[in-house]
RNA sequence: GGGAGCUUAGCUCAGCUGGUUCAGAGCAUCUGCCUUACAAGCAGAGGGUCGGGGGUUCGAACCCCUCAGCUCCCACCA
C-alpha cells in the first residue's frame, strides 16, 4: 500500500460522519447507570448561515461532548434552531419583495404560509453545515422554537406569568423603527455619531412681552409636543422663572417652567425642553412631574394632527421646514454644529424614534432574584469569572422586559380585546370567550379580537434548556416533567458569546428557577468574538469573513477546528488568520506521517534494543504527565491550552523524540514488543486528540489496527490517569541536553550528522543519565562513550549539570573562538554567582525566606562555583 | 457619566497562592539541511528594563498608589 505524504481529509471526513450517524453514536437516552452530560446548543437563527463565530462556538461544544462521551458519560448535545422573529421576517419580506409581493397586501395567514415555506426550504441549512464541522449532536432531538409543542409552551408561559401578575400591558417608551413599523429591543439598535445641528430656540415668557427663555435642541420638529421647560433649580440665571409659563413658538401653547436637577447647567443654555412623547429621558421627567404626553408622530414617522403644523410631513422634512418657519418668526437665536449620537435600526437602518406604545411587559424585579443570587454564589459559574461583575451590575439594575413585537412571525400574544378595551388572556379563542363571558356577562357576545403582535424571540429561547426535553411543564399545574427532563436537566455546560449574556443566558437562568426551581446549567463558557487579524469584527460589509465551508473543503474540518482553537482563550477575542488553519492542517499532516512511518515497519521477533525499553518507559511517563495536565486544563475550560498540550505531546514528544528513538535503521525490522508498545502509545495519543480532531483520529484508529467497523474511537474510553515516573522524565531532560549539545557541536564545526562521534566524560558525568546512554548514542550518532577522569585536549566540550563532556576533534578547534566563548560564559556565571551571594548574605533574606527557597539558593551558588571552576580549567588548557 | 478589563518577544497570548517549571508558548525571523515518515518537514539560533513612575517586601511581571494608552459593557446630556 502506497500512502501519500500528504493527509487528505476530504474523503475521510464524510465517510466517518456517515458511519457515526449510522451507528447511532450521537444519540442519547436517559441511562440511570451512567452520569448524564448535557449541552444544549445556542440555537442559531433559522435564517443563519454558518459563520466563524459558530465554528468556534460549536467546536468547543463538540470537544466537551466528545470527551464526556469517551469518559463514559451519557453525553447528549441537543441541536436546534431559533425562529428569530425579526431576522426571519425581514428575510421573508425581502424574498416577497423580489417576487413583487408586498407584505401589506397579504393577510397574516398568507404571510405566515410564505414564512413557513421559507423556513422549510432554508431552515435546515445551518444544521447541515454543522455536520461538516463534525458536530456530534443528537440530531434525533433537533428542536425548533416554533415547533407546535414549543409554541404552546411559550403561550403557556405567557398565560402563567400573566396569572401570577408578572405580565402587564402598559404605555412605555420603546425603540420604534418607523420603516419596519416595529418596536425594537435595545440590542437591535445601533448607535452612531452623526453630524447635526443644535438649534437655539426662543420661547416667549408668558405675561412678559419682551422676555424669552432659550432652549437648545437637535429636534425642533418636536416642539409642538413639548410639555414643559425644565431648568436646574440651582441655576441662578433662571430660578426667577420657576413657576412661570412660556409659549411654544408657532403654536403659542403655554407650558410650565419647572425645575429638576437632571438638567445640566453647562450644556446648551441650561434650559431643556421636555418632550415626554419623544424622548426617553423626557419621558421619565414627564412622569416625575406629571406632565402631559403629546404624541405628534404617526407610526411611520410622519407628523399627525396633534402637531397642528406640517401634518403628514416626514419628521426630517418637518425639521427643515420648521426651522425655516422659526427663522421667519425670529425665534431662532443661533444654530451650532453638533455631533449627536443617533440610534439606527439594525434591520432597516432607519433612525430610531423613541415612541410611546402600548406593549406587554414582564416585571423583572422579583423574578430575577434567584437568578441573581445563584450566579453570585457560584452555583452557576461564569467562565471567565470577570463576567460575574457585569452580570451583577445588570441584574441589580434590571428594567421590565418589553416582550411584545409588532411582527407576525413568532408566538402570537394570547390576549383578546373587546371594542371597549377589556382584555382577556387565554390559550385559545374559545377559552378567551369563555373567560370573557364570565368576567363581563353584561357584554356577552361582544366582538373579541386577538392581539396582533408576537413575542420577543428571547421570550421563547429563554425556555430552551427545559423545552428541548419537555414542553409540558410551563402551565403552572404542578407537572413535574418527563424522564428526559429529569435526567438531563440541569444541563452541564453552556457555550455562548458574552454579548448575549443578558438577553439569553440570564433569562434562561431566570426561567430555570421559575419553572424548575433549579439552575439550567452549571457552567457558562463565554467565547470571544472572532475578528480578523487587524482586530476588526467580521462583517459582510468588510468582506473580511472567510467562508467556513470553503475552509473545511480546503483544509479539512480537523484543521479548522484545531486552528481556531490554537488561539482562543476563554473570553478573549480570537484574531483569525489563515495561518492558524494552516497550522492545524500541518498538524494533521504530521500525525498522518507518524502513522505512515509506523505502518511502514516490518515486525519480527527480535531482541528488544536497550534504547527502545527506555523509550517506551519514557513515552509512557510523558503521556501520563501530559494527561494529568490535560484533565486539569479541561476542568478549568482552558481549551486552547489543552490543545497546545496535545500538540506538543504529539509533535515534540512522540514524533521528534520517541519515534526517533525506536525507529529501526533503514531496511531493518522492528521487534514485535517495541512495535506493540508503539501502537499502544499511538492509540492513547489518538484518544487524547480525538475531541479536538475527531476525523483523523478515527481514521487512524482503524488504519493502525484492524478493527470492527463499530469499534470506534468516538466511543473508546478516555485514558485513565496513571502514576507519572518523574525520575525518568528528569533523566531524559539531561539526556536531551547532551544530545542537543552534540548536535550543536556538529553544527558549529560543520560536521555531517552521518559521521559518528565519540564522547569522553568522567564517572560522575556518565552516571548522570545511565539508562539513557543508548538513546543518546542513537540520536546524536555517537558510537563510543568512554569514561575517563580529567580533561581532554584537542576536543570540543560542553557542560551539562556541572559535568564536562568532551568530543575529540583532532585539529578542528578554533582556539581563539573557544577562548572568547569560555570567557563569556565565565563572566555570566560570575555575575550570577554574585547576585546569589548577595541574596544569601542578606540576613533578612535568610531569616525571612522559607527553608526550601534558601536551599535552592545555596545549590545555585554551589553549581555556579563548580561551573566556574570547570570553565577556568578549560580556559587554562587552551 | 457608571462598570469591567487589558498593556509581557515582531505578532497572538500563557504566566494559577509574591520565591527555579520565572521571564515562557505558538506563529514569524535567522542559520544549516531535499538525512528513506513528514520541506505542510528536520536540526539549531537570536529576540523582552514584563506600558511609565513611585511604594510595600529579604524578594515584585504578580500586591498597593499614580500617570499614560487601549478595549468592552451599560446609560447616553437635550
Amino acid at each position: 500500500m502506497v500512502l501519500s505524504t500528504k493527509y487528505d481529509p476530504s474523503e475521510v471526513e464524510d465517510k466517518w460522519y456517515q458511519r457515526w450517524m449510522k451507528a447511532g453514536f450521537f444519540h442519547s437516552e436517559p441511562n440511570p447507570l451512567k452520569q448524564p452530560y448535557c449541552i444544549v446548543i445556542p440555537p442559531p437563527n433559522v435564517t443563519g448561515v454558518l459563520h466563524m463565530g459558530h465554528m468556534l462556538n460549536n467546536t468547543i461544544q463538540d470537544i466537551l461532548i466528545r470527551r464526556a462521551r469517551m469518559q463514559g458519560k451519557e453525553a447528549c448535545w441537543v441541536p436546534g434552531t431559533d425562529h428569530a422573529s425579526i431576522a426571519t421576517e425581514a428575510k421573508v419580506v425581502a424574498m416577497l419583495r423580489e417576487r413583487g409581493i408586498k407584505k401589506s397586501d397579504l393577510t397574516r395567514e398568507e404571510f405566515l404560509r410564505y414564512a413557513w415555506e421559507w423556513r422549510d426550504k432554508y431552515g435546515g441549512i445551518i444544521l447541515e453545515q454543522l455536520k461538516k464541522l463534525g458536530a456530534s449532536c443528537d440530531w434525533e432531538r433537533t428542536k425548533f422554537t416554533m415547533d407546535p409543542d414549543y409554541y404552546n409552551a411559550v403561550i403557556d408561559v405567557f398565560i402563567d406569568l400573566h396569572k401570577k401578575g408578572n405580565i402587564y400591558r402598559g404605555v412605555r417608551m420603546v425603540n420604534w423603527d418607523p420603516v419596519g413599523k416595529t418596536a425594537l429591543s435595545d440590542d437591535e439598535v445601533h448607535h452612531r455619531d452623526v453630524p447635526s445641528k443644535l438649534y437655539y430656540i426662543k420661547y416667549p415668557i408668558e405675561g412678559s412681552a419682551s422676555e424669552f427663555v432659550t432652549i437648545a435642541t437637535v429636534r425642533p420638529e418636536t416642539i409642538m409636543a413639548d410639555a414643559a421647560i425644565c431648568i436646574n433649580p440651582n441655576d441662578e440665571r433662571y430660578t426667577h422663572l420657576l413657576g412661570k409659563c412660556a409659549f411654544i413658538p408657532l403654536v403659542n401653547r403655554s407650558i410650565p417652567i419647572i425645575g429638576d436637577e437632571y438638567v445640566s447647567m453647562d450644556f446648551g443654555t441650561g434650559c431643556l425642553k421636555v418632550t415626554p412623547a419623544h424622548d426617553m429621558n423626557d419621558n421619565e421627567l414627564g412622569r416625575k412631574h406629571n406632565l402631559e404626553v403629546i404624541d405628534i408622530l404617526n407610526e411611520d414617522g410622519t407628523l399627525n394632527e396633534k402637531a397642528q403644523l406640517l401634518v403628514g410631513e416626514d419628521r426630517f422634512v418637518a425639521r427643515k421646514k420648521i426651522v425655516k418657519m422659526l427663522e421667519e418668526k425670529g425665534c431662532i437665536e443661533k444654530v451650532e454644529d453638533y455631533t449627536s449620537n443617533v440610534g439606527f435600526s439594525e434591520r432597516t437602518d432607519a433612525v430610531i424614534e423613541p415612541r410611546l406604545s402600548l406593549q406587554w411587559f414582564l416585571k423583572m424585579k422579583d423574578i430575577t432574584k434567584p437568578a441573581h443570587k445563584h450566579v453570585m454564589n457560584d452555583d452557576i459559574q461564569l467562565i471567565p469569572p470577570k463576567f460575574k461583575n457585569t452580570y451583577n451590575h445588570w441584574m441589580s439594575n434590571v428594567r421590565d422586559w418589553c416582550i411584545s413585537r409588532q411582527l407576525w412571525w413568532g408566538h402570537r400574544i394570547p390576549a383578546w380585546y373587546d371594542p371597549i378595551g377589556n382584555t382577556v388572556v387565554a390559550r385559545t379563542e374559545s377559552e378567551a370567550r369563555e373567560a370573557y363571558n364570565k368576567l363581563w356577562p353584561e357584554n356577552k357576545g361582544a366582538q373579541l379580537v386577538q392581539d396582533s403582535d408576537v413575542m420577543d424571540t428571547w421570550f421563547s429561547s429563554w425556555l430552551w434548556p427545559m423545552a428541548v426535553f419537555d414542553t409540558s411543564v410551563f402551565r403552572g399545574d404542578g407537572n413535574k416533567g418527563n424522564a428526559d427532563l429529569n435526567y438531563y436537566y440541569p444541563t452541564n455546560d453552556l457555550v455562548t458569546a458574552p454579548e448575549i449574556l443578558f438577553f439569553w443566558v440570564a433569562r434562561m437562568i431566570i426561567a430555570g428557577y421559575e419553572y424548575r426551581n433549579d439552575l439550567p446549567f452549571k457552567n457558562v463558557y463565554l467565547t470571544g468574538i472572532v475578528r480578523d487579524k487587524l482586530g476588526r469584527k467580521m462583517s459582510k460589509q468588510l468582506g473580511n469573513s472567510p467562508d467556513p465551508l470553503h475552509l473545511i473543503a480546503n483544509f479539512g474540518a480537523d484543521a479548522v477546528r484545531s486552528g481556531m482553537l490554537f488561539s482562543s482563550p476563554a473570553g478573549n477575542d480570537l484574531l483569525y488568520d489563515d495561518k492558524l488553519i494552516e497550522q492545524g492542517r500541518n498538524f494533521a499532516n504530521k500525525i498522518w506521517n507518524a502513522f505512515r512511518l509506523v505502518k511502514s515497519w516490518n515486525v519480527t521477533e527480535l531482541p528488544v534494543p536497550e534504547e527502545n525499553v527506555v523509550a517506551v518507559k519514557w513515552m509512557e511517563a510523558k503521556f501520563n504527565s501530559t494527561l494529568a495536565q490535560l484533565d486539569d486544563h479541561f476542568s478549568k475550560f482552558r481549551m486552547s491550552d489543552a490543545l497546545h498540550l496535545v500538540y506538543k505531546l504529539i509533535w515534540d514528544d512522540f514524533c521528534s523524540w520517541y519515534l526517533e528513538m525506536v525507529k529501526p535503521e533503514f531496511g531493518k525490522a522492528i521487534d514485535s514488543v517495541s512495535y506493540d508498545s508503539t501502537i499502544n502509545l499511538f492509540e492513547k495519543i489518538l484518544k487524547a486528540l480525538h475531541p479536538f480532531m475527531p476525523f483523523i483520529t478515527e481514521e487512524l484508529w482503524h488504519a493502525l489496527v484492524d478493527r470492527d467497523e463499530n469499534d470506534c474511537i468516538i466511543i473508546a474510553s478516555w485514558p485513565q490517569p496513571q502514576l507519572v515516573d518523574e525520575a525518568i522524565i528528569a533523566e531524559s531532560t539531561l539526556a536531551f541536553q547532551i544530545i542537543t549539545e552534540v548536535r550543536n557541536t556538529r553544527n558549529a564545526k560543520g560536521l555531517s550528522p552521518k559521521d559518528p562521534l565519540q564522547i569522553v566524560v568522567d564517572k560522575a558525568g556518565f552516571e548522570l543519565i545511565d539508562s539513557f546512554w543508548p538513546v543518546v548514542k542513537k540520536l546524536s550518532n555517537v558510537n563510543n562513550v568512554t569514561i575517563a577522569p580529567g580533561t581532554l585536549a584537542n576536543a570540543a566540550s560542553f557542560i551539562v549539570n556541572t559535568s564536562e563532556f568532551f568530543i575529540p576533534l583532532e585539529g578542528k578547534i578554533d582556539i581563539e573562538k573557544e577562548r572568547q566563548e569560555i570567557e563569556r560564559d565565565i563572566a555570566y556565571q560570575q555575575g550570577f554567582l554574585l547576585s546569589v551571594e548577595k541574596k544569601l548574605s542578606n540576613e533578612k533574606f535568610v531569616a525571612g525566606a522559607p527553608p526550601t527557597v534558601i536551599e535552592i539558593e545555596r545549590k545555585k551558588k554551589l553549581d555556579a562555583e563548580t561551573k566556574i571552576k570547570t570553565l577556568e580549567e578549560k580556559l587554562a588548557r587552551l
